[in-house]
DNA sequence: AGATAAGTTAACCAATTGGTCAACTTATGC
DNA sequence: GCATAAGTTGACCAATTGGTTAACTTATCT
C-alpha cells in the first residue's frame, strides 16, 4: 500500500513551460479526470471514492481512467502531487530582509485564500494526513520539514531582533496552517454554526480578517 | 446514506448513572468493540474500516458486532457520540464573570489536553466533517450552534467592556478548535516536521504553551 | 432444576468495486 | 492513402466486504 514515492510529471524533452508534451487529447483528457478525482477524492476519501464516480464526474467511461492513470492509487497520487506545489509555494514571502508584519500577513491571506478557492484540495491533503499520510509521508520528512526549519529561522530571526514578539517559531507555522485550513476542510462545521448554507465571499473575508489579526496581534505585531 | 439522527443511549430505568443496566457481558463487550472501532475509523475513515479489521481489534468475532450494534453505521454512530460529549464539555468555564483570560486559557489547555489524551476520537470526528458531516449535520446546526452563540455573546461582553481586544468572537473558536486539534489531527505531519517519530509529552507541552500564549496574545491578554 | 433469554460462532450470500481484455474507432506520421 | 499508434468502450472477472442465518453454548431468573 506504501508505494515509493515516485517522480512526478518527467516528461523528457522540455517544450515551453506547461506545453501540450503529450498530445492534446492526451492532455485534455487527464486534465478532466484529475478534475473530477479532485472533488471526488475530498467528497469520499481515498476509500470511500469509486473509480465510477470519477468516471461520472469526469464524464468518460471508467476502463479510460485505467488507460490514462494505471490505477486508482496512480491518480490519487497525482490529484496529491498537483496540491503539494501550490500548497508550499506561498512561503516566498517569508525572507531575512522582510518586513515581518507584511510578510506575514501577506502569508496568511495567501493561506486563507488557497483554503477559499481550492478547498477539495486542501480536503483531500486532509484526508491524506488523518490517514497517517501513506503516500507523502516521506515529502513532509524531507521537503516540507526542509521548508519549515528555513522559514522558522527566518522567523527566530526577527525575534531575536526584537522585531516581533517571542513566538515559537516553529509551531507559528502549525497554527498558521491550522487556522487557515480550517476553513475549508471543515467548512460543514463553520457554516453550521454561523447559521449559512455553504461559505461565502462574505464569511471568507470575515474570517481572513480575523485570522489576520488575531495572529498578527499574537505575534505582537 | 443520511439516516435521521437517533437518540443515544436511552435507557428507559434508570439505575445509579454510570451503572450496568445493560448487563455485565454486554457492557464489557461493547465497551471492547467501541474502543477497537474508535482506532479503526480514526485510521481509515468510516469507508475504509472494514468490520473484520474492528472484529480483529477487538477480539471478538466479526458476527457479534452485528449482535450488539446492528451494523457498520450504528456502530459508527455510537462511536461519534461517545466523542461528542467530551468534546463540548470544557466550555463550561467560559461565562460572563469569569476573569477572560483564565477562561480562555483554561479552554484552550482543556482542548490540548484532550487533543493529546484522545487523538483517534479527534480523528474520528475531523473525518466525519471532512466528508461533509452526514451523520452530525443536524447537531451541529442546532447544539453546537447554540452554544457558540451564548459563548461567542459572552466573549463579546468581555470586547465590550473592554476587558480584551476585539476579535471576531464566533471565529475565535474555529481558530482555537483548529490550534488545538491540528496536533491530533495531523500528528504525522507535525512529527514529520519535528523530526520526531510521534509526537510526545514534551512536544505537546511546547506546543501548548505556543497555542496559550499566541491566542491570549493575539485577544490582547 | 428447568425454562427462557443472552451470547457465540462458522458458514454463507449478495452487492460493490478495482481492474482487465479484446474488439473497435479515430488520429497521426510518412 | 496507408500503416501504426493512440484512444474508446462494453463486457467480464476476482476479490473484498457488510450483513444474515441457524445451530449451538452459556448465563440468568424463578
Amino acid at each position: 500500500m506504501t508505494l515509493p514515492t515516485k517522480a512526478v510529471r518527467g516528461s523528457a524533452r522540455a517544450q515551453s513551460p506547461q506545453a501540450p508534451s503529450k498530445g492534446l487529447i492526451r492532455q485534455t483528457n487527464e486534465a478532466l479526470i484529475l478534475l473530477a478525482a479532485e472533488k471526488v477524492f475530498a467528497r469520499a476519501g481515498f476509500a470511500g471514492a469509486t473509480m465510477a464516480a470519477i468516471s461520472e464526474g469526469s464524464g468518460l467511461p471508467k476502463a479510460n481512467l485505467h488507460y490514462y492513470f494505471g490505477s486508482k492509487e496512480v491518480l490519487y497520487r497525482a490529484v496529491l502531487a498537483r496540491i503539494l506545489n501550490d500548497w508550499l509555494a506561498p512561503t516566498h514571502g517569508i525572507t531575512a530582509d522582510a518586513e515581518p508584519r507584511a510578510a506575514l500577513e501577506q502569508y496568511i491571506r495567501a493561506k486563507m485564500e488557497l483554503s477559499a478557492q481550492r478547498p477539495d484540495g486542501s480536503k483531500v491533503f486532509a484526508n491524506e494526513m488523518l490517514h497517517g499520510a501513506p503516500v507523502v509521508k516521506e515529502l513532509l520528512r524531507t521537503e516540507l520539514r526542509q521548508l519549515v526549519i528555513s522559514k522558522a529561522a527566518v522567523v527566530q530571526g526577527w525575534i531575536d531582533a526584537g522585531r516581533m514578539a517571542p513566538v515559537d517559531a516553529t509551531h507559528l507555522f502549525f497554527t498558521i496552517w491550522a487556522a487557515t485550513q480550517t476553513y475549508a476542510d471543515f467548512d460543514v462545521q463553520v457554516s453550521a454554526v454561523l447559521g449559512t448554507v455553504s461559505l461565502g465571499p462574505r464569511d471568507y473575508a470575515r474570517a481572513t480578517e480575523h485570522v489576520v489579526g488575531l495572529i498578527l496581534r499574537g505575534c505582537g505585531l
